[in-house]
DNA sequence: TATTATATGATAGTAATACTATTATATTTG
DNA sequence: CAAATATAATAGTATTACTATCATATAATA
């Protein structure tokens, strides 16, 4: 899995940067720093300045890569669910049974990632994080329908796209295949939100998954029990 | 329903505020206002400053209300969170039947909020959209877990417990009551977020509402059909 | 009625944020 | 070697998110 990806690249829309951070060195710095930084004091409190100063490169350097946080954020999202599609794609392509297909989809989707793949400047640990925390942010504002259009979103709507079509493929009458691919993306990150934060409000935690929880959960809804 | 709210109020945990805004004219409109701004403009846009403008106040005079405007957020949300608390107790608290309850408990807290009351300076519908698209944003901080301690999110926590208490009186098996609970919560605003702005990642639309969704979801989850 | 709290308003000020603009310098490429 | 390009340094602006101080209006009490 890891070893494969190093060929592979996940192109991200090009209106998210002013300059492509993968074109330089410094660019690949603020992708990798902006991650650090992001994760150990939340976007809120992550600026430019800051970054600049950790990773010794000025501001206005920064500026001529993303025009703002929002879209540093965006786009480092979009790599995210850029890179679950293509394991999930990957690793769904050669099932032939559509439950077992969906199983795994679901796996991939809602696991949580504990090793960075060490090939890239990007660590998908802490994105992963920085995903559960953060990515809310990025469509909860005035902006969404603006850059909905821009595209800023295809990444993650292409994802549901697919996980949707592997639920119907379980369950052709099932109504609201796209709406349940929306659950597992978006509780799947609430879920471990929860499990850190709230764990009263979950029954997820050291033992239980939020993996097992929306498999349990889904293919109950679709009414076909695993051991069928 | 609308009638017997005049008597209730909801006491929200009063280190959210400096000064409760109930106690005083100026409270009143700062509330009022400042739902409908932060409908209008987001809670990023919206500023102390730009309220005071509004209401003819001085943005000093807001600050003896509201430390900041993330407290207001959280008084704001969890007045909404109170007062879904009281509609659901009070519409299934007299209803035996496990199933029926429930099902009436995820109607009230996945439904669209259409009318205003009118009792209070509380506007309820822009209430039910605020809180769509902006109460991520009340816990997804650094600070959360300190905030838990204070106690900000215990409506919130409690109605979560409720509802959980329900499902597993509906079934006593079932694994995952307090994770389901949550879910229906949470995605039931995001459905609602979608439906809005990302209608191609829902099934919800006109005719198909976020709560027919969550209850054939739950039910099935539950493994209980409703014509059971 | 005078005194005194209390609430609100007006003004000023600070540090930080989120940038934009300009100029200088270093590095790469043709 | 010249020219283009990338980065750094510095300065500056409007806005935000406050804090502090003082003035004034209104209400409560002696």
């Amino acid at each position: 899995m890891d070893r494969l990806l190093q060929g592979v690249t996940i192109k991200i829309n090009d209106k998210l940067y002013v300059k492509d951070p993968e074109s330089s060195e410094l660019g690949k710095r603020i992708i990798e720093i902006s991650i650090q930084m992001i994760n150990e004091m939340g976007f809120e409190n992550f600026t430019f300045k800051k970054l600049g100063l950790k990773i010794g490169s000025n501001e206005s350097s920064i500026y001529r890569y993303f025009e703002n946080k929002h879209k540093l954020l965006l786009y480092l999202t979009s790599w995210y669910w850029g890179w679950m599609e293509y394991q999930m794609v990957f690793a769904t392509n050669s099932i032939k049974n559509s439950k077992e297909k969906l199983l795994k989809a679901i796996l991939i989707i809602t696991r949580e990632v504990k090793e960075d793949s060490a090939f890239s400047h990007i660590n998908e640990v802490l994105l992963n994080k920085i995903v559960i925390n953060e990515y809310s942010k990025s469509y909860l504002t005035k902006e969404v329908d603006a850059e909905n259009k821009e595209g800023f979103y295809i990444i993650y709507k292409r994802l549901i796209g697919r996980l949707g079509e592997m639920i119907t493929e379980v369950d052709t009458d099932y109504q609201y295949p796209t709406s349940l691919a929306s659950t597992i993306l978006e509780n799947g990150l609430h879920q471990h939100f929860l499990k850190e934060h709230f764990p009263s409000l979950t029954n997820c935690n050291d033992k239980v998954t939020p993996t097992q929880y929306l498999t349990h959960l889904v293919f109950n809804t679709l009414n076909k029990k695993l051991d069928e």
